[in-house]
DNA sequence: ATTGTTGCAAAAGCTTTGCACTAAC
DNA sequence: GTTAGTGCAAAGCTTTTGCAACAAT
């Protein structure tokens, strides 16, 4: 994801570009484990020393309210944020306190059939997720499909 | 589930058996909708006014660390409490903010055969649940399966 | 020029803690 | 009697807000 692109997004979005939020946001997308928001304060403030941790708080409240983050929560962890906001679902390694993406079509696609077939009366699903919860074998490795 | 069944449980995790413990886990069978501590204090408050909300925050503390409880977690949210701690699904109506228990086995079976199949390399998946999203269409009627 | 964004510091909100008192075992 | 739990008030953390200065359109 480039700057360009990044802005871009922005601009969709009807957000004005701001140094702040093309850094934020580019940050989010580098940073592939979902961070709160003092995490990317830590992360960018060296390079950007004069943003505050207000306005990361603000830009990242802004963003989720246009659809360019998702909010994440496991039990016991502050807010954490997801730059992907493409139906995904999430591992997450209670050893580590790692949450990592996963996307499965074959998943999703079984689970909107069998949701579609079976039905919730009085109830329209919009969307599902799994939290997958368990504990990486090896800590060195990383973990693949 | 009788206070002798609440307080059976409360003493077979090793806890003593208080009345505020007996009234906080009481409540949680009896409220369906997996509250906050501070609404587990304003439900208490009126019958047993002495009950102090920092007891009814240790006192979840506690029950969590025994199994007794989990924590719910949803985006935006406060810390939530389930008092049923078995292997179950969550429906969140976006609409009104509830959650709904879910259990399914049929989908809970389908989804460990997936699993054990496919596998995901260097994790041991412990346990898969599922956050269905949308909405509850008549907001007067329940929600049944 | 107008409108929205930033940074600061202060406030708010949720949750935890220290400690003396009390109750359960 | 011993050990653990409670209530209070205070502290701790994360997050939000008001407002004046500033920047993007």
């Amino acid at each position: 994801m480039t700057v360009q692109e990044v802005n871009e997004r922005l601009r969709s979005s009807g957000l004005k570009v701001t140094p702040q939020r093309s850094v934020i946001y580019s940050m989010l997308f580098r940073a592939r484990n979902h961070p709160t928001a003092e995490q990317v304060f830590d992360l960018i403030h060296e390079s950007h020393p004069s943003i505050s941790l207000a306005t990361v708080y603000k830009t990242m409240e802004t963003l989720e309210k246009n659809g360019l983050l998702v909010k994440v929560k496991t039990a016991g962890d502050r807010t954490r944020y997801d730059a992907n906001t493409d139906h995904h679902n999430h591992i997450y390694c209670t050893k580590t306190n790692r949450i990592i993406d996963y996307e499965d079509n074959q998943l999703k696609q079984m689970l909107q059939e069998y949701f579609r077939e079976k039905g919730i009366e009085n109830f329209k699903v919009n969307d599902i997720r799994l939290q997958i919860n368990g504990e990486i074998i090896d800590a060195r490795k990383g973990i693949t499909f």
